[in-house]
DNA sequence: CTAAGTGCAAAATGTTTGCATACTT
DNA sequence: AAGTATGCAAACATTTTGCACTTAG
């Protein structure tokens, strides 16, 4: 039950590289259709990797398509992302702040925060000064 | 330069009565069918008023479907917003908290949160007892 | 009267699924 | 051999858009 295919081993490998970037479905079956990924394949394999526990989906939180992004146990598991709507990187919020805010929230409201499903949309450090530097341009965010 | 029609004020009318509910377009549109809103004339407003800064698009986090909330300037634009991923209602995080939380993501991490972007899933109080108490039965989650 | 908005149906996206074929175990 | 996954194309769902017509200013 579960068979380990060509295709299924390709896209694991693709996203454990890749292990803080958010990629779309579509941007995954691109990079692999050259090593014969279809597009439902890259799908399918996607819900799989989801229900293992490995890759997680998550929404841009603009566009209506969804984001999939591996999972490092070790890693990612336990940690609230922050993702920058400039750029689109990701990273891991400091642990014991996010540790912190899960028990103060908590007590609070009662609250138990998902981290896995949790995504934190603001501004990087680099766009964030980049936007400090070019306040004088037209801004309408 | 933008006229205030009858479908814009039915539209804007059923948000604002509803602050704290996170709507999809379908939704918005079936409830105003009768009052003579079209579903392009509901995405046509809703864009608009997402640009006047009335009301806020976010995602599901789950579904490839955006939902929207009507924003209260004195209420809403300055919180941030948990979403119970069992039930789908949606509360305002302490707003101390979420200070807090804010100058210590930007002090540890450089990062600086977007409240309005931003969307914390997790279970809410209620559906958190529910899941305790039925712990014996088979879990997935 | 003119600019802006509307409804409808068609198109554009993103995702899922049925089915015959191919691959894993 | 049996069961699972794949590729393709068709089906779906949500959102966007072109166009003729209506409405607000």
């Amino acid at each position: 039950m579960a068979y380990m295919t060509k295709q299924r081993r390709e896209l694991a490998a693709f996203l454990q590289d890749r292990p803080d970037q958010q990629l779309s479905a579509k941007q995954i079956a691109r990079a692999l259709e050259d090593k014969g990924v279809s597009l439902s394949a890259v799908y399918r394999n996607l819900v799989y990797l989801e229900q293992v526990g490995v890759v997680r989906r998550l929404s841009t939180g603009v566009e209506h398509e969804a984001l999939y992004q591996y999972m490092d146990v070790k890693d990612c598991k336990n940690c609230i992302h922050l993702t920058c709507t400039q750029c689109g990187q990701s990273f891991h919020m400091d642990a014991r702040l996010s540790d912190q805010m899960l028990n103060a929230v908590s007590e609070a409201d009662g609250f138990q925060i998902n981290k896995a499903k949790t995504v934190v949309f603001g501004l990087c450090r680099d766009c964030g000064e980049n936007a400090l530097s070019q306040k004088k341009k037209g801004g309408e965010e």
